[in-house]
DNA sequence: ATGAAAGCGCTAACAC
DNA sequence: GTGTTAGCGCTTTCAT
């Protein structure tokens, strides 16, 4: 009943190599592929070079289940065309390399279904590790399904971690979200801005939140507020942030304006500039306007982008290096890493553009 | 001599569906992975419900090994992190989904022992498919040994797609480089542009050498040539193209210059308009810039970037089509894909910026 | 240090 | 339509 590569001749074998160096299955398997066991140097030679002549691949499916874990795994995210998880995705797939491990990327533009779906086919695939990397923000009901997929995943010896935070119960690398959004706000703040709008993500995203948190805190310390108005919801992506930029713009007068804006993705606040070129407003003359994550296109803006810069291609290394080590002995480890502004060309001294606009609290 | 996940218990199988079921393992197997012989609606049924409620997860190695072919495929690029690449992995990876298949995304860097490593490791995967999307330039010795490992995997039954040319042995889409170049080149001239310098990549590189072919010959048939200083060489990157253009203005005196660039890849463009607005050169009023693929980025470039337009998404997904459908029937297939210019703020007719720039021939 | 042999979980002949 | 059974290629115990 064997079947085989369509009418192609059939593999080579670890059998056709032992019986070619002749040894015995069990030595062939010991020098060809790392076991603890120990193997003369001296047949250890023969068998490499027949391996060599014969052209020996192994049939990683066979060793996976004679292992009973593979050589890969799995990376789940929003969208690997987004540069954020784009340099994300680069990290983990590093990492694995350095592992020797394949990396099965997902994208599952954030639609928990297909989380849910992804991870049974991880699952299934027995991959060695799962990082979780979309901004999980899924209703109670699928996250609890999720949970336990997870879980079930976890039962049988799998690795998770979570790039960014996705409950208690896994072993994440968090970017200093809320300190990060902070400095960046003081740093507005200290440009003499007052007026500052911000727009952030939907509402059941931890990420946005935490940034979110941040700036809040941070003015409410200097005595400041967000009116509801200046305050908007996008999507992260750059329509998204062009419509919210629209809706604050729309909001009231010409001197009605905030003065700076504070877009917690720079995805968004590349939508921000778009619309505010459209419109022809300053940058930052009558408006600053800064981002989050420093994706690399941030540079290439005109003007060139202030935001927070994120390590996104260690998230990912360092994620896969939490997954591969230890998982399971003391409690969930979370490793912090530092997110500090970047000040470029798009945020300015308020009522640098001239007299109009007011500096004070709105 | 079982081991098994960690401590954890171990997983359901297909045999403890079975006896759960009252059945035997062939009907199990019949009903939860389709088959082409049929079961009966009332066992289905049952088998279904004990799957469902022990939890079972096929066991995808044990499939993959004895089916002799996994149910994932891989794609080789240079660098998922790179726009023009991370656009071209999600359409491979949609494909995949709609496929039922999990994508391994293998970033090379285009260096060519990596790319060979990860033909080997894909192969010993037993990957349905090979999506070769990262434009191969390699020595003639290196490309001889993937080409050897590529019929090697090919000889087994695995399918290989390529995107952009990778030589005659493979199914291959093909965006329309020359023609797209060539539409752009005379949407230059039309402009008035006589004065064209050229950024392309290196040569060993089969897209930036079919791009140049299309503009030299465009211009050529406009009796143009383009004057060795303003033909350079780069690395499509954003460092690449700042560089390039850096050489080009210093070739010669401010009045030297080209009144238009073309930069055939847009990460180059990038830096081109990077380095022209830290001189201080108006774009497009001093002079126009242009580039290729038409990432997400052009758009959010300022001035907006000029540029061909490639359907990336789409490239990725005719390749895993190709690689999935009817190989080795007829001969090799090759689909091309129409490229068009898309026009945009960083271009303009030529002298628009005053009476310098001269739009006479050089 | 080496070999013989028992599976890993599943699919697909083949028989009924 | 359903069950029996022989592998798929490899790892690893167990004996030598």
């Amino acid at each position: 009943m064997v079947r085989q590569g369509e009418g192609g001749p059939v593999a080579v074998t670890l059998g056709d190599v032992a019986r070619h160096a002749g040894v015995s299955l069990a030595t062939a398997s010991r020098v060809l592929n790392g076991s603890t066991r120990t193997v003369t140097g001296d047949l250890a030679a023969k068998v490499k070079a027949s391996a060599e002549t014969l052209g020996y691949l192994p049939n990683a499916p066979a060793q996976a289940l004679a292992r009973a874990t593979g050589a890969t795994l799995g990376v789940l995210l929003h969208d690997v065309a987004d540069p954020y998880f784009g340099a994300i995705a680069r990290g983990v797939g590093y990492a694995a390399a350095k592992a020797g491990l394949l990396s099965l990327v997902i994208s599952t533009d954030g639609d928990p279904e297909r989380e849910l779906h992804a991870i049974r086919m991880l699952h299934a695939q027995r991959v060695r590790a799962i990082v979780l990397a979309g901004s999980a923000y899924s209703d109670p009901e699928t996250g609890r399904r999720i949970d336990q997929a997870l879980a079930a995943y976890r039962a049988q010896g799998g690795a998770v971690a979570a790039i960014t935070d996705h409950g208690p119960a896994y072993d994440t690398v968090l970017p200093a979200n809320r300190q990060g959004a902070a400095k960046l706000t003081r740093a507005l703040l200290a440009l003499g801005h007052r007026r500052i709008a911000v727009i952030t993500g939907p509402e059941r995203m931890r990420v946005a939140e935490e940034r979110l948190g941040g700036v809040l805190d941070t003015l409410a310390a200097a005595g400041l507020a967000v009116p509801e108005r200046w305050l908007q919801r996008a999507e992260f992506s750059r329509d998204g942030g062009r419509a919210a930029i629209g809706r604050i713009l729309d909001a009231g007068a010409a001197d009605e304006r905030p003065t700076a804006v504070l877009a917690l993705s720079d995805i968004c606040a590349a939508g921000v500039l778009a619309e505010l070129r459209d419109r022809g407003i300053g940058v930052p003359d009558q408006v600053s306007v800064a981002g989050f994550d420093d994706i690399p296109l941030a540079t290439d803006l005109a003007p060139a982008l202030s935001t927070v810069r994120l390590p996104l291609l260690r998230m990912g290394e360092e994620a896969v290096r939490l997954a591969l080590t230890g998982q399971g002995n003391g409690g969930v480890r979370r490793v912090e890493l530092a997110a500090e502004p970047v000040l470029r060309a798009s945020t300015g001294p308020c009522g640098a553009g001239g007299p109009t606009p007011r500096c004070a609290n709105p």
